[in-house]
DNA sequence: GTCTATAAAAAGATAGAC
DNA sequence: GTCTATCTTTTTATAGAC
């Protein structure tokens, strides 16, 4: 299955252009391969190169939340581990979002489903470690879809005003953050 | 300059599916005017349709920020009010925000100086307001930031789990947040 | 100001040779 | 598995009548 081995130029594709920003040409020319060769991994086009992107990262992702549940030390270390291995994920907020590129246009509807269950994934991972450290269950959801908004709004802001920094400044305070009293 | 009077629906349709995703099909049904009447008011095609929205977005967000400065009562009530504005804007949490959806593809080249300008003078806008009620300016300005990445990734956390209950908690919670001691 | 008609370019997709 | 060639549809854009 050599589908995997066009994955990062797709995902850094779709993430920087959105679904109705990719041409099949500005794909032909990322991954090297003609047209037809294109839709002779993937038969369903845009669709289907868009689900390998989708699968590929959920097992990154299911990746990172494990390494982080299985590492030892106070929530915070642990929390500060998920968030560099993201950060890294971002090129230190220098790359956009797929799940977040994937909300416009007509992806939208065609990805809400697995885009949802990513975030999902991803919130509740952060909450099972503030959970694990005390902290009651209804904040901990909370500080959970904070740790993802947190990250999602500094790409945006980075993005936005052409500067990583402010990225690079919500990651190193987040693991803090998250874990403060109310 | 009936130019106006088309903004909304302009507006609606490059937030909810971006510069690439809006075809002047879908300009055209959405104002109900035919391909060629929307180059009679906008010869430069739709750049200028997206250069004219953005204009008219600066004057909202200016009434805003302005209407913030000189509302009476302390930093929390003053911010709140903001928050009110801004909350309408996005229907909720259930639209996402035009600066966010001008940042990808073709379009973030192009319009990039004129969503830096307009985040700036939003940053600005709650710093001022934080300055002015004795914070230290150096926090203000990274409250400044944590407000519009705030509003930002919980417009994306909400269309990604299509729910805008996320969104709604983080505004209601917001003005406390940004004034509350390091 | 709005329309119909039309042109020119780009995009998605497939056939069939190698 | 990859290519060239081709086809169909869509998109952007314009000409010109009303």
């Amino acid at each position: 299955m050599s589908k995997q081995a066009h994955v990062p130029p797709l995902l850094d594709l779709f993430r920087q252009f959105g679904y109705d920003g990719v041409t099949l040409s500005k794909i032909s020319q990322a991954t090297g391969l003609g047209k037809a060769s294109l839709y002779h991994h993937f038969p369903g086009g845009k669709d289907e190169m868009v689900e390998t992107v989708l699968t590929a990262l959920e097992q990154g992702l299911e990746q990172i939340v494990l390494e982080t549940l299985r590492s030892q030390g106070d929530a915070p270390t642990r929390l500060r581990q998920m968030c560099d291995r993201i950060s890294k994920a971002y090129n230190d907020g220098q790359k956009p979002c797929l799940l977040a590129s994937l909300m416009l246009g007509s992806a939208k509807e065609v990805f809400r489903e697995q885009v949802r269950a990513l975030l999902t994934l991803w919130i509740d991972a952060i909450a099972t470690v503030l959970i694990e450290a005390g902290m009651e269950e209804n904040l901990a959801r909370q500080r959970g879809e904070d740790g993802v908004i947190a990250i999602q709004g500094a790409l945006i802001l980075a993005q936005g005003l052409g500067n990583p920094l402010p990225f690079q400044r919500v990651i190193q305070q987040l693991p803090h953050e998250l874990c403060r009293p109310i």
